[in-house]
Parts: structure tokens; sequence; C-alpha cells
DNA sequence: TTTAGTGCAAAAGTTTTGCATGGTC
DNA sequence: GACCATGCAAAACTTTTGCACTAAA
């Protein structure tokens, strides 16, 4: 899986040109400007406002306009190439994620973010549900904790 | 449990002078204001925004300031008296929830919501978690699906 | 050359804050 | 009287939108 990742470290998450390809796919044209925002989200073990994927590429001298960085990474999100994570009130936090079913564990701490791709909750919430008239059509779970290397510094 | 409710419905949540001592026993002064923010809270099944409970004041003639509101939201959620949702990116919905641990089911089209009380993953989680190295604080259960109510009408 | 994407600035929206006033203990 | 809570208006923020311009197909 090339474009997956499974814990929050930088993994190899494809070449510029594969990027390009995965934007292709999506029948997204493979602007400047996106490689960049996906370049940013790719290096970023944790997850990223559109404020702070903004903020990061100014830094590194991109010229992305905030408008863009929005557009994007709502382009992105449609795709369902890159997640939405909501634990802060007022913001959005994004992240490349992998594209099976999978759950969100975040350090406390860092916000450090891990996918947890085994879950079996299906039947289990289908059932708890339907005891009060629902149909399910879908279900996220967010687990906080402290990661190992912020346990190490407390 | 007179402050709890289950489902969305306007169970009893306590007389004016109940209110009032679930205040005084968080450290907060029952006043005018925070009595009828409360009041609408426990008269809606459903969630609700700091916006639409500033609404529904001002509809019928409760005049309580939208800072106030704000403030008297915050407060309760500190307190643990409302529990504060995020599936709408933007804006943070507030619901008078029970006391226990427990997770939401949320209905897609009219925003109803049920309380699952009964919840098994801490045992789950804490073992998929140290199998990355975390600790496990806490975790929230979203379920989104469609209630009885709303698939009858399509 | 046709269409999609971008930049900039303005606008929209929610939420927070400062400070004087009023209510509660 | 001391302190907490409120109201109002301004400010801070994130996010969206309009429109002329640029780049990709």
């Amino acid at each position: 899986m090339i474009f997956s990742r499974n814990d929050g470290y930088p993994t190899d998450v494809g070449t510029a040109s594969q990027l390009e390809d995965m934007l292709r796919h999506h029948g997204l044209r493979p602007t400047r400007q996106r490689l960049a925002v996906l370049a940013v989200l790719a290096r970023e073990r944790n997850d990223a406002t559109a404020q702070g994927i903004y903020a990061s590429l100014t830094r590194r001298g991109e010229h992305v306009g905030l408008a863009t960085v929005y557009r994007t990474l709502a382009a992105l999100n449609g795709c369902g190439v890159v997640d939405a994570l909501m634990h802060n009130p007022g913001e959005v936090c994004y992240r490349l994620c992998g594209p099976g079913h999978h759950h969100h564990l975040v350090c406390d701490a860092c916000h450090r973010v891990v996918e947890l791709v085994d879950c079996d909750l299906d039947a289990w919430l289908a059932e708890r549900a339907a005891d009060h008239g629902f149909t399910v059509s879908g279900h996220t779970v967010e687990v906080s904790g402290t990661c190992a290397d912020c346990r190490a510094i407390v």
C-alpha cells in the first residue's frame, strides 16, 4: 500500500510522480499547490489543521493561498484520501490515512495519531441501535491516550 | 436519576428547584439565565448549538445574552452536566446527558440523539493501544444512523 | 480553447474577551 | 461588601465565496 500509513511516522508515501498519479486517479489535476499540501501531510506524523498546513507551506517558502489549502483539503477529504478529525472545538484536523475502515488513537500530549485497523463493532452496534429503532450507517471511534514518547518525558 | 435521560425524549429532568440544587452542587450560582439555558436543553430531544439555544431563548422572550449562553455551556460542560458533540465542522453541539460513561447514537436526518450506556470496549482498546505503546485515557464512539421516525418518512 | 484550479480580498459565521453593570452570597 | 455573573460591543478566528487570472487538458 503505497499511499497508506499505519502509524504516524513519515514512511514512504510515494514519490512526486506517484502522488501525481493518485490525484489524477481521483480526477484531480496534479498542480504544484496540491502536491505541496500532500507533501506536508505526508511529512506530518500528527494531524494538521488547514491553518497549520498553510503556515508550514509559508515557512518553507511555498506560496499556496489559504483558500487553496482549504479547497485542496476538502477535495482530498471528498476522495477519502485524507480523514477529517474533529476532536478540537472550532477547528478541523486533517490526516493522510489508509483507505480502509479504521479508527484513531490520538496522543493527548503531542497529537500523534495511530490508526487502529481491526474493528468488529458493527454487529454489536447494529444490535444496540436496533433496540432504539435505529439503523446504523457508520461509526467513528476516537481513543485518547498517551504515546510511549510522551509518557517517557513525564 | 433525576438529571439524566436515556433517549432524546423530554422526560422529567427536574423541577426548577432541583435544577437550582444541581447548579449549586457544582458551585454555580442558580441564575435566571442558567436555569433558562438548562430548561431549553432539557426540552430538547436533539443536540443543540449555542446559537440555536440563543435563538430558542429569544423566541420565547427570555432575554439571555449570547455570551452568557456560551459561558453557561462551557461551565456546564466543565462540570460534566452537558456533553459536547462535534460531528459538524465549525460548530459544537451540546446535550444534557446522563452522568455515566456512554456513547451517542445520532440520527443523520433529524439529529436525534440516543445514549448507549453499555460499553465494553475498555479492555479491547487498552490491548490494541498497548500494541502501539499507548496507554488509554478515554474513548468516544459516535454512531450515525437513521431513527425509526425518519426511516418512516422516506 | 475549454475547463479546472488559484489568488486575493471580502464576507460569513462561530466563539471569545474586555469592561462596566447588576445580582447573589 | 465581596465576588460571581451578565450584557453589550468589539475582536479574534476559522472557513467560505466571488471574481479575475493562470495553468492544465
